[in-house]
DNA sequence: TGATAGTGTGCAATCGTTTGCAGAGAATAC
DNA sequence: GTATTCTCTGCAAACGATTGCACACTATCA
């Protein structure tokens, strides 16, 4: 049996013809497949006469040729691709976040690769492993610890990086964050503004930025306030979930009730804190007040509606993916920091406190 | 000034030594490279004696060595990518699939890449079109239309193909859908028991599967029931968002109020329902009783928790990915399809209808 | 008219792997 | 001892693009 295909592809793969590759072009256009390669690259657009390029471009559009970014990408050290690294995307603040980074990117021709790392060390290794041998051309990275190798060896290998929403304690290193000192104090102020005096804190990992900074300032802002802080109404939850916040506040609950509100470090934290409430029987806001912070999305239609601090995860997400496009084209650059006023939004969640505290 | 460096990008940059290549490992070991290739390939590693392989091994680990995946796909045709191709990431329903697909994929040595097409047409066909370019060995698309030329494409073509969620009214593609006749049946019936005779339907695009075959079962199973159907309480919405949920709600409440149940195809869609509600002074469940569909996270949580279907997240994932292995191993294997069978969670949107419905 | 500069294109090497083929040597058969 | 089969390893040509260099040609100038 003959077939009439010239093609040995065409007949294994169910008549696929094999994609145009820059030989066909040249040949179609009768030149060499470096001219081809000149015209489609602006940067050598210009050492090609007009005449010669409309044609080659037309022919080019006409067999619908599309660079291949493989054999690109081998020859020149780019490819046009950069790695997402989250610790966990059904944080539903990283949606947001992951979307506008990818739209932003993709505007200027980068497609994202995405890895989940479950906040497992080893797994995150292996992951960014991943992603430099697949040569990335920048790294975007919102599991960052406060001491983080995976970050430092980046950074020594000169690989474009940028962190969100975590930084680490080295300063040289280019990040998109937010105000947490501000937002810190925002919450509280909102607290004490109420008529709150004892006031509990639910607080994240201390080995991440947030966790850390939070904490201080927790600490720091209620001291400057004037409030009494009682160790025992202290607990700092090993993961930014909803079974740590629970477990965290049931733990001070165990030791003592003598609080009116509760400041979370993370609107998780926050729905942990509702759960072990609701275990209780405490009724918020009436026996405790809670405030969250990130306001992801849909915290305002909890019940009761969470008071916490608005982040803005799309502007965060853009601004990231700008200063990774920045640290791309000039690597060498001084390392910039982003850092985000958070907002503070009032709903259900807290009220002043009841009982002989207000008159 | 001289420096004592071999290579010319140990000066450039920043003194990073390149990543060890193949030649680097062949030349250590005393062998060509392609006994190297040889023995780091599984399929190949018995072609080489034992003895020289485990030295070679060794050594490419003393050295750090990763194969290329450029050139090596470049040679062999295969990336190890896979394609994800969402209409919206930021619908809560996707990060958990993405979640479980990333990782079981990642565990046969796959690399996911991302793309958000916002529902948009022309954006997925480039999105398509760039991972095609990109040579991914599989996609998986969780934005499918009942039509849907890009999916006969990737057909056409013989890319290995998984729908998610939605599938397409042809019939040989590979999916992991959801029995969305069974879902439907098993709200309405669940609002028939409580009494309601009178139910009004918030459904999808009619363009997708999910929207399609929920309104049809919809209509089929309430003429079952005995129940009458009016049109007038019936508006398919154009996007599984809430705002168009609520304009759907909307719409029909300004034609009547003749009903005490709302049944929607989707958990956002239910959410618009409640603001609609909310800005009538409608409360739910006393005034209307609302289900959604997806047990999406988080809805056990809203003011008020909402009933719906629960479909099971992670296991669609894990299927997906699966089914998207198995393709990429055998892709001319006949396309399976699963269906995967939601269960009802009964919360506080729904109640038995006030007023004399009830005895 | 001939030397010189400037423009546009082709040549060939290269990026890092893989793999069909060939051939060297060892093992087996006669 | 020679012919034959096996085993193992090396050679070299791909894969599809990019880019420094060479060279042919035209335009400029003396």
């Amino acid at each position: 049996m003959t077939l009439a295909c010239s093609t040995r592809d065409a007949y294994d793969r169910r008549m696929v013809k094999p994609r145009a590759n820059i030989k066909d072009v040249a040949s179609r256009a009768g030149v060499h497949p470096s001219t081809v390669s000149r015209v489609l690259n602006p940067a050598t657009r210009s050492m090609v006469s007009e005449s010669l390029a409309q044609k080659i471009i037309q022919i080019s559009g006409e067999m619908g040729y599309q660079r291949n970014p493989l054999a690109s990408g081998l020859r020149t050290q780019k490819t046009y691709t950069v790695g997402i690294v989250l610790p966990n995307i059904s944080n539903p603040v990283f949606p947001s976040i992951v979307r506008s980074v990818e739209h932003t990117l993709n505007a200027q021709g980068y497609t994202a690769i995405l890895a989940n790392t479950g906040s497992n060390r080893r797994n995150e290794k292996d992951v960014v492993d991943n992603m430099k041998a697949r040569q990335v051309d920048g790294l975007l990275i919102a599991a960052a610890r406060r001491k983080d190798p995976i970050v430092d060896e980046c950074i020594d290998q000169g690989i474009p990086l940028v962190l969100v929403n975590r930084t680490v304690d080295k300063h040289n290193v280019a990040a998109v964050i937010n105000d947490d000192e501000l937002g810190i104090q925002l919450a509280l102020e909102h607290l004490t503004a109420l008529g709150h005096e004892r006031i509990a804190y639910v607080g994240g990992p201390q080995n991440t930025s947030t966790g850390y900074v939070r904490y201080r300032t927790f600490l720091k802002t209620a001291k400057k306030l004037g409030l009494d802080v009682d160790r025992d109404h202290i607990a700092n939850a090993s993961d930014y979930t909803e079974p740590a916040g629970q477990a965290a506040l049931e733990n001070i609950l165990a030791h003592s009730k003598n609080f009116t509100a509760v400041l979370t470090a993370n609107d998780l934290l926050a729905l942990g804190c509702y759960d072990a409430m609701r275990a209780r029987d405490l009724d918020c806001p009436q026996d405790i007040s809670v405030t969250g912070f990130n306001d992801m999305p849909y915290v305002d239609r909890f019940a009761p509606p969470l008071t916490t601090l608005h982040i803005p995860l799309d502007e965060i997400g853009v601004q990231a993916a700008l200063l990774l496009l920045e640290r791309m084209a000039e690597p060498e650059a001084p390392a910039k920091q982003l850092r985000l006023e958070p907002r503070l939004v009032v709903r259900g969640s807290t009220a002043a406190p009841k009982g002989p505290e207000i008159n």
